[in-house]
DNA sequence: GATTTGGATCAAAATTTCTAATCCGAAAAC
DNA sequence: GTTTTCGGATTAGAAATTTTGATCCAAATC
């Protein structure tokens, strides 16, 4: 009953080597060192108590056992190759899924969608956008823009945009009865916050303040909102200064409904990642739209954030 | 080009867990807990990015996607099952080659082969005695008794025989101008060694001095046999005292050809073990023969050690 | 004869995999 | 209608495997 197969990465490696007949063609393949396919290749000749290939002067040559077991693991891993591929083969006929966090989505990414459109208009995007994180394998999600630290741990993660946070206003609450010129003006005015990341490394007023060097004035007044981009309307609505994340405020900014009245801009360790399955980050549309959202990225990171006068 | 393949244990651990239904049944096959499994199978999913099973109450159901993949797995495992076993084929025509210290081959195993002969008429056993540690890919060796401490690192392993050592000369010396009777004696004796086993830690007669709690003998007098039996040999022929291995002796003391004068019985940390690369540990003819030599190891292990007078 | 190429080797580092303990919910048993 | 049992999930830490980086070596190339 118990089948007992070699260990299986050793037999990946060998395949590789044996199908370019080079360690470091096959080390190139799989990504990793010429040391480590030959590590992987001598514990399969240990293990089988065999050797499959006759090392030469510069040239590897497969002994006869090395012959009969090649095309054996070749088609194997093949079929397997097929078979993964197939299992999603259903799922590409619908749009492609992709989650974003609503505040994204409508701040950043919807007002860029079109371009999308333009450039591959056989491929239908839907955007889900809501704040919990996604579980890749529940849902029929391919991909999702995530913000946070990085690092998640079985996806595949593309850096897209860093973030940076600094006060926001309407124009309006800057020139009012409490001119907002320096931050120590902050504490004649309500904070606004976001509740959405509850997260303790989350940028927020309490890190934008220390990291300002900014005394006396209590971050924890004002109200909050469950989503970023509430708190950017709500700023332009003249209810208080929020902090604007660049890439949301980014807009309205250039809009002029809200000013930044003054800096400093602090850099966050929170940055924008898109992560997908790595069964599914190679597939065509997926590719297409993250190269595309990098993109999008590269040329919108160049625009400095306008400081108002 | 680039065959890219999900991650190889995973979708073993999935297989298994599939084929069984059950994550504690393929836990128990892969010899593995059911957590690890778990894991292995929920990796599997996120890099697919969908679900293989559907968890219920108390049962497991596949998805439509892990009925699709199922089979495709299983046979592919099952190919290369077979595609392994295929390797070995032409090798079990010729007799089992077995590799053994020549020490041990003369005063233990052969001895004792008549025994295997009788119960496994159809085996032919091909001896090799050397001193040299056996590189298996190399050979056509299939197993090897090996004496050492154990922890062979790619090798099926079984501990054979563990060892003791204590002092043996011929019954003449025993008896002879400077009797034998205890371990100060030796002094006036030629201590007979093996240079075989230059390992630090193989018994040697410093280490049983030590353990025998014995001063003012200076361990280092006397010749060196590159062979163990050949310690014994001269031991016998009235050369001096030999520090005997226990079952390199045993023959010979029983024969009455050298006597143990003294004790203590040092228990030594080397062992005999058998060794064998997995891949062709589970054959017929190389499982029978270790069975046969367990067996043997047994029955022999329960003998005392006799002490002279 | 210097240089390049390709594999082997070693110890150390990095990563993956596994375990042990525990939780949880539902079904089975009492 | 409790209580027990069963099977999977989860967590952090331990263990094992895998990979790397540096270096060696022999032969081929220039």
């Amino acid at each position: 009953m118990a089948r007992k197969l070699p260990p299986l990465n050793a037999l990946r490696a060998f395949e590789a080597a044996a199908r370019q007949l080079s360690f470091t063609k096959a080390a190139g393949e799989l990504n990793v060192t010429q040391a480590a396919i030959s590590h992987q290749v001598k514990t399969l000749e240990q293990y089988l108590g065999l050797s499959l290939f006759r090392r030469l002067n510069r040239r590897l040559v497969l002994t006869e056992a090395g012959q009969i077991y090649l095309p054996v693991l070749r088609e194997a891993f093949d079929a397997i190759a097929a078979g993964t591929q197939r299992l999603n083969q259903d799922r590409s006929s619908g749009p492609l899924h992709v989650s974003v966090l609503p505040s994204f989505a409508a701040k950043w990414l919807l007002p860029r969608m079109s371009r999308f459109r333009e450039r591959h208009p056989d491929i239908d995007v839907m955007v889900s956008a809501n704040n919990k994180l996604i579980d890749f394998s529940e849902e029929t999600i391919e991909m999702g823009i995530r913000y946070g630290l990085g690092g998640y741990p079985g996806l595949r993660t593309d850096l897209l945009l860093s973030d940076e946070v600094f006060p926001v206003c309407s124009p309006k609450l800057q020139d009012g009865p409490h001119p907002l010129k320096s931050p120590e003006d902050l504490r004649h005015h309500t904070l606004l916050h976001d509740e959405v990341s509850r997260h303790d490394e989350s940028p927020d007023w309490r890190s934008w303040l220390r990291a300002a060097g900014v005394e006396g004035v209590d971050w924890r007044r004002g109200p909050g909102f469950s989503d970023s981009s509430m708190v950017i309307e709500a700023a332009a609505a003249g209810q208080g200064v929020a902090l604007g994340h660049r890439w949301l405020a980014a807009a309205d900014l250039e809009g002029g409904r809200i000013v930044m009245p003054f800096g400093p801009i602090v850099p966050s360790r929170f940055a924008y990642y898109i992560v997908s399955p790595p069964g599914l980050a190679e597939r065509r549309r997926v590719r297409l739209f993250r190269e595309w959202l990098l993109e999008e990225a590269e040329r919108t990171g160049a625009d400095p954030v306008p400081l108002s006068s």
